[in-house]
DNA sequence: ACTACGGTTGAATCCTGAA
DNA sequence: GTTCAGGATTCAACCGTAG
């Protein structure tokens, strides 16, 4: 199953992946930002919703079922539903931090009555327990944005290099439940790690895959 | 009731504020979480810290009840309960923002599993709606620790006088319910607001009034 | 005025050993 | 077995002092 993306549902993949065998898990769900509100009056139906978060729960519970023990898993959130994202996670892993993705500058947004988002937040779990590799280092990480992105939502690949190199050895296997433009892939590839991917969207499927064949010929060339 | 500091307890203070009468809170609650303080020096008085979040229902209710329509919150948190306490906070108030308090350095923890903690969170809420002022910053905000405190969590005066500026005129009345040392009341004083407090800690009730009256006597020299 | 250097700090967590 | 008190720990950033 290694090294390879799946263009399917994460719930198929991990049908097919064996409890206890993965190193890492780096994820960037989907935050169902538009269609929940945290206020007490409900303007939309949760139920009615093409995005919400029912699936959470069974994610976590499955992620925690592929881990090896010992292993950590980083999942992307926006502080829009970090509180929902922490419990769910909470359940079957321990969430050790929350590291802030400075970016280096803000995003759109309420232009006058609120604060300008210049970071994400990024879940920080565990599976037992687990040495962060390198020095101690701080919970903030600045990282620039990627450039000409391919993905709406596409991390700098310095970042997924940065994390996979804190978390694993060479030769381990991390998994993306959500792959999108294929970052974790490339950042993987270029760490000497093996990997394992999930994206539902063909166009980002053949996006993932074209970026992935151009860096292993450039790996080819030496 | 104004520009004074309350000996008791938070709920005891708001009984007597009149609904819709302030224009700002400041609070620095304490977190709730697992804290001993096992520090190297013993330097502080132990805060009251009994890892209860009980009054966080009520108290989130009085803080919308006494709050004029179109004002401000700022709720310093840990991300250790930063799930709690924004739940909570929503279900009165709408959570605009998670503001990041970036210190100069780290904190102690976890010195091989762990990032090491460099942020407190600062969830930013809104009754009603309302501009900031000034130009549109981030909510990443950076602020060197207080050097040579007088508690244990006294925040950087700076950062509060911020706060303070962004969210209220001069003149308006800013409330505090954990005053502590008596950051919120010096920062209010130098922006020229009108402040009220509480502080159940006679110790720091007394430092306080230390550090107001300094303050005032400062003003009068001019 | 500038640099070098020593001293101090941190909303914490793990581990050990005693009760 | 289980709880709990207390000691040890990193290292970047800052301050004050000396040169």
């Amino acid at each position: 199953m290694i090294n390879k993306l799946y263009h399917e549902d994460w719930q198929e993949t991990v049908k097919r992946i064996n409890p206890h065998s993965v190193d890492l898990i780096i994820a960037d769900p989907p935050y169902g930002m538009e269609f929940r509100s945290n206020h007490r009056y409900e303007r939309y139906d949760p139920i009615h919703n093409d995005n919400n978060l029912d699936w959470l729960g069974e994610w976590v519970w499955e992620c925690q079922r592929i881990m090896k023990n010992n292993t950590h898993l980083y999942c992307f959130c926006s502080f829009h539903n970090i509180d929902i994202f922490k419990k769910e996670l909470s359940e079957w892993l321990v969430v050790k931090n929350i590291l802030i993705w400075e970016k280096n500058n803000t995003s759109m947004g309420d232009l006058e009555g609120d604060y300008a988002p210049k970071y994400e937040m990024i879940i920080f779990c565990v599976k037992g327990k687990r040495k962060l590799n390198g020095r101690r280092d701080s919970n903030i990480i600045y990282s620039q944005r990627t450039q000409n992105k391919l993905h709406p939502t596409q991390k700098p690949t310095k970042l997924i290099r940065y994390l996979v190199g804190k978390s694993t050895e060479e030769g381990d296997i991390v998994y993306d439940p959500f792959m999108g433009s294929g970052t974790t892939a490339i950042a993987c590839i270029r760490e000497k790690r093996n990997w394992i991917g999930s994206e539902i969207n063909i166009q980002y499927v053949n996006t993932a895959n074209d970026r992935i064949n151009v860096e292993l010929n450039q790996l080819t060339l030496f």
